[in-house]
DNA sequence: AGGTCGGCCTGGCAGC
DNA sequence: TGCTGCCAGGCCGACC
């Protein structure tokens, strides 16, 4: 699934390709990728602009469009952008073909864009202005991992009083942006953090080896081109490697890559989660006592089964 | 109001 | 072998 790594591939191969051509045609095949807008409404949007940038923002891909025109497209679980496929690849949901790159560029014949996206959880989203963009993103967003600003201080003051899951917290766009499944299990392995430790407990030595984690297995995701583990391709469908690196996620039965002991599986924040309890040690139940209660006495909480 | 959970969707696979 | 049904999960909205 797209996550940051995965996304910042795209628009460093994508991004050479379309800036500066103009969008010829574009064809959206399912409602859902345009709502609310109906397809015919985005498409006569588009039509016609010349792509001025490409970037990244979280896991959105960011089309800045001729006359402050941008599309916050978001592949969300197995979307992939594909440049001049062939042949005309499976679960295509939106097609778009730009035109040559102008002037005295011999042959240059213009390129053809699919999207597929097989569980059409993916999305293109109109944004009329920079400040309608803006306030798009800053209402979904929180920090990018590799900002200046995304110091272990700011880390801590996101987490700051947290009872929740620190992983639920990693996967909280409005908290830090992009990281998702993959990238939490990764980080929270390289920082020595349970999952299910709570995000308010962090002391400040965790909350700087979490975002160093954090960083590096971003990093390390973008190093590898992304990680394909089933729909994610490069623009000319050619698989990621990350998934070859994983230190824990998806290595449930194999030994921790640091000190040996079975890595195992649980459910965090309803995801699958991998993780080493050696290397993460669980956190200490807390025996929840109120003020004024006995002493170590009462019996657990009945936790609701699910 | 912070936190949890179900719905969206379909390919793949376990289990019979 | 072939069918059924369950699982995966990013994000959003409903709910407690």
């Amino acid at each position: 699934m797209p996550e940051l790594p995965e996304v910042e591939t795209i628009v460093r191969q994508l991004a050479p390709v379309v800036e500066g051509r103009r969008i010829e045609r574009v064809e959206i095949d399912d409602p859902r990728w345009s709502r609310p807008l109906a397809p015919a409404e985005l498409q006569d949007a588009l039509r016609g602009r010349r792509i001025e940038r490409l970037d990244r923002r979280g896991k959105y891909l960011l089309w800045h469009l001729e006359g402050d025109i941008h599309l916050a497209q978001h592949l969300r679980m197995t979307g992939s952008v594909l440049a001049d496929p062939e042949p005309e690849p499976a679960h295509a949901r939106v097609r778009m073909e730009l035109g040559p790159r102008g002037k005295g560029g011999r042959g240059d014949e213009g390129v053809r864009l699919v999207i597929c996206d097989p569980r059409r959880f993916g999305t293109g989203e109109l944004l009329l202005g920079s400040e309608a963009l803006e306030s798009f993103l800053a209402a979904r967003l929180g920090l990018e991992p590799f900002d200046e600003g995304f110091t272990t201080e700011h880390l801590r003051a996101a987490l700051r009083g947290r009872r929740a899951p620190i992983k639920a917290m990693l996967l909280d766009q409005r908290r830090i942006a992009g990281v998702g499944n993959i990238y939490a299990d990764e980080a929270l392995f390289r920082a020595r953090i349970h999952p299910l430790r709570p995000a308010g407990a962090l002391t400040r030595e965790q909350a700087e080896r979490l975002r160093e984690g954090i960083v590096s297995s971003l990093q390390a995701g973008i190093d590898a081109r992304g990680a394909s583990i089933d729909d994610f391709r490069h623009i000319d469908g050619v698989r990621g490697s990350f998934q070859d690196r994983f230190l824990v996620h998806l290595r449930a039965g194999e030994p921790c890559p640091r000190c040996g002991t079975t890595i195992r599986k649980i459910v965090a924040a309803g995801r699958g989660t991998y993780v080493c309890e050696s290397c993460q040690p669980r956190p200490r139940r807390r025996a929840l006592r109120r003020p004024g209660a006995p002493p170590g006495g009462r019996p657990p909480r009945r936790r609701a089964a699910r």
